[in-house]
DNA sequence: AATGAATGAGACTTCATTCAT
DNA sequence: AATGAATGAAGTCTCATTCAT
């Protein structure tokens, strides 16, 4: 066998890397402005010399975490969007999705809700560009199935979409990993509570 | 002589509520972390003396903005409980009043969602507590729902419960006041989405 | 006789003169960037936070030194010029009040011609622009002594200008206080060198 | 085959030349302290290896740029006195030397003035040293020039010297190439005015 | 000859808070 | 009730230099 490059031996984890993870794990746990660098090096036992030779600056990680989860997101409304389908399915392929994708991004998901608006500039108008197109992607979902007659027209479909967004996006703030609901279930149980309500039509 | 005391002068706004709301309006726009005490002071033209005199600490400051807030919710909360009715009545009731709740609270509420977290020891247990009471609250509408029929069984009822706190506390991050839609509006389409569903039964 | 107030106690000079003082003896012996404000603080015997009470940075204080320099010398400018009398003394009374300004002025002078270029923004173009002022003033003399026949007119009167101011912004580098040459000396003999040359006409 | 090794190559310039010319460029606009040996790489697209590779450190940088000038300078003091002349005519030939060598070392010469205090322990003596070398190789000709009776001597040798010399080190101060006078010009003026005056005698 | 990751000391600055008045 | 000078800890970032490869 070849041996290996020392960048791939078992135990040598690279150390920009490393800092990312550090920085997620704490911006999640303590938050953005309360995470100094310090901590962030201390975590990963480099120097700050070692931080700054990979970053920028703190705000640069911080924008790195937004637009792993932010891409992904939109990655996977475009998915959705280009298979086809009727707005009901589509609905519910995306809010699947969507949930799910929360098992992969749940630390960058939380800084996102909480620190984004610790993002300035540049750093802040592309991160808001991106979260618009979010918006609109889901958007046009409803805006679709109110136009072919599968929802109800008697309803703001903006009102609705970000009623929806909200919903999923609340997620966040209860779900724990390892509770009594899968995030299937989550995402399925909104959406039929959403398309037929929640009221018994048995009564 | 006039009988009035000094504060209550035509144009004496008393310092502390001067202060008040200088940090209002700061953490409001700026977020609490990002907001100094020379910040508040400046807008509030007194000086940092005047601030420490009234209050103990920012984060006192911080509490007290919590406070008024959690409290008028809470205070609602009960109002409708204990007023009787069926839980979809209750329900609508309940949706009414926190939404119009915005417009006096709306920048208490923007800093309870975000910057709650910043809040340490007793205080951020205390507002925890609140917040679970309100929950709770809400929580209790839609399980006696369950109960009693109203509500379709086959739904986790602390899903559905955090699925609408979710749709109405999205709503501060992007109702602007004087938008198309009023708060009124936006609370009866909740409530008619979430009880019947966006599916367009006449098809 | 009154109490005099705390701050004109024999023994208590005020901590921003105090940080002053300190920051010029150390730009003028170690330079500016090579000064930290820890280092002015140190010889001031006060804390990093009273510095940045009194001073909103480090190159605010570099600049209030060149402001006091050179405003005095716009001054000093001002009154030659509009003390009238002919070209020949105007220089002559110039160059004397320029030179006896080291007397007050030895550290702000060497500061200014060192590191001026450390100013960065508007700081940079106020000292330029009055700087140039500074130069416009003396050219002033010169063109006007070329105009009326006092001058050579062979010369060109800007490069006579800069010769002269080079001449005495030189002294800096070499004048010691105390030295064998008192500050008037210097000043007439330069304007005697200048005027008549230093050939031997006697011979 | 070429027998030129690959560092004749056509368009192969050597690293070290390239990192000195790299330093001298940004020394020059930016000053030593702010400039970074990162800068200093960076323009000259190499790694800061390469940099301590052919250099011990940043301040070795500095001191060789100005060996390179003052050695130059020396060289052409000595020129001028071994060729002996009377001490009018080796005047003229100095400052005429001296500038023009501006056209060489503009940039040098720029270093030297400003960023000199920068160098420390033996560095700092050994330029100082040079320079008290160049400032006695004047004064020299001035000196000989009032014994043999070429020059008054109710003036102080030492204050005439560091006058003629505080004229032409201040050229750097406000020449550009492609200005309206040529260096020859202005040493000439600078001579002329020195020797014979700025006063119109005919009037 | 050159790379580039890493170090570690030190720079400037911010800021909540205290305290004498 | 209020001032404003002062503190001191902590924060972000820079940078000359080293070193294994």
């Amino acid at each position: 066998m070849s041996t290996s490059s020392p960048k791939n031996d078992i135990d040598s984890v690279d150390t920009k890397s490393l800092l990312l993870q550090s920085a997620l794990d704490l911006f999640d746990t303590e938050g953005y402005p309360r995470t100094s660098v310090e901590d962030i090096v201390a975590r990963a036992n480099v120097t700050k010399g070692a931080f700054y030779h990979h970053f920028g600056s703190k705000e640069e990680v911080l924008e790195i975490i937004h637009n792993d989860y932010v891409d992904s997101q939109i990655a996977l409304c475009d998915k959705v969007l280009k298979g086809g389908g009727d707005p009901r399915d589509q609905l519910r392929m995306l809010a699947k999705l969507t949930i799910s994708n929360l098992d992969v991004y749940r630390a960058h998901v939380a800084i996102y809700m909480q620190d984004r608006r610790f993002l300035t500039g540049d750093r802040k108008r592309n991160v808001a560009k991106k979260r618009g197109e979010i918006d609109h992607l889901f958007g046009e979902i409803i805006e679709r199935g109110v136009k072919d007659g599968t929802f109800r027209s008697d309803f703001s479909p903006k009102l609705i979409t970000f009623g929806i967004i909200g919903m999923y996006a609340w997620v966040i703030n209860w779900w724990k990993p390892n509770g009594p609901l899968t995030l299937e279930q989550i995402a399925d149980q909104y959406v039929d509570a959403i398309l037929d309500g929640i009221l018994n039509k048995n009564v």
